[in-house]
DNA sequence: CGGTATCCCGTGTGATACTG
DNA sequence: CAGTATCACACGGGATACCG
């Protein structure tokens, strides 16, 4: 029975993989992973998100000293970037000092649970991966 | 109870963004998911590992077709990285023409699943996305 | 305060050519 | 076949200065 589960489960993983490629044959820009992962992939729009699930609701420099290492430039542009794909919602307050504040969506919120789970990952392999980089390191003196 | 339920999963939630940013501290490059995320981030890393998860065992140029617009240099650089990590295992056959076969390591499978729940995310929040986009763009047409 | 605009450099990446 | 080497270049991203 067992055995039969792990059937089981190695056949769904293989059914997703077919899907994904399956939806990857799309040559152009527009096919959805190569498009979703390039916007979301990358560290500062990964790390703003968890940011911004750590504070709920933050103004712009306030995110700025969270995120800790990333330029005004690039927060500008990583904000833009999330509310285009309508992972944040950005609310502008017509004060004067002018005020804004950035939120989860709900998607944004559903995408944050996934990089935690990636950043669970991380963690909790760090050692495996920490040992096989120090193992490649040995095979290279060694030529 | 179902509330009770709901609040507990939000704590769970809270108290693991708390201690991805409590690892993040670290300011340096060694901070563990920054680095492991920059490595792994990468759409080409990403395709190579789903590639690996569908065919299990890959010559060089059999990869090379299956991720579909990667360059050779890409795929040389990508897959030396995730062998350094620990992702990817090389085995090469001292032959005549050279044979070197690539699979996964069971790190490496580890890591697949959580791939293929970023792309499962990714393809089922598509449409929520493309809405968003199409929003954001009116917005931007109204000034 | 919360941006935008501009400049500029380093790196990532593709194309091409060569090798064991 | 499975790479390495080299070049060329676009782009990410930092620094700086200015605007509403």
């Amino acid at each position: 029975m067992i055995v039969t589960n792990i059937e089981n489960q190695e056949l769904t993983i293989e059914n997703k993989i077919e899907k994904v490629f399956d939806m990857e044959q799309c040559e152009n820009v527009l096919c959805p992973i190569k498009d979703i992962l390039a916007h979301l992939g990358d560290k500062w729009s990964i790390f703003t998100i968890l940011a911004l699930g750590q504070v709920k609701v933050a103004r712009f420099n306030e995110l700025k000293k969270q995120v800790a290492g990333i330029s005004q430039r690039m927060l500008t542009v990583t904000l833009r970037s999330l509310e285009e794909n309508g992972l944040v919602s950005r609310q502008l307050f017509p004060e004067i000092p002018p005020r804004v504040e950035y939120t989860l969506t709900s998607l944004g919120h559903s995408l944050l649970g996934q990089m935690l789970q990636l950043a669970e990952w991380a963690t909790s392999h760090r050692d495996e991966i920490d040992e096989a980089r120090k193992k490649f390191q040995e095979k290279k003196l060694v030529f």
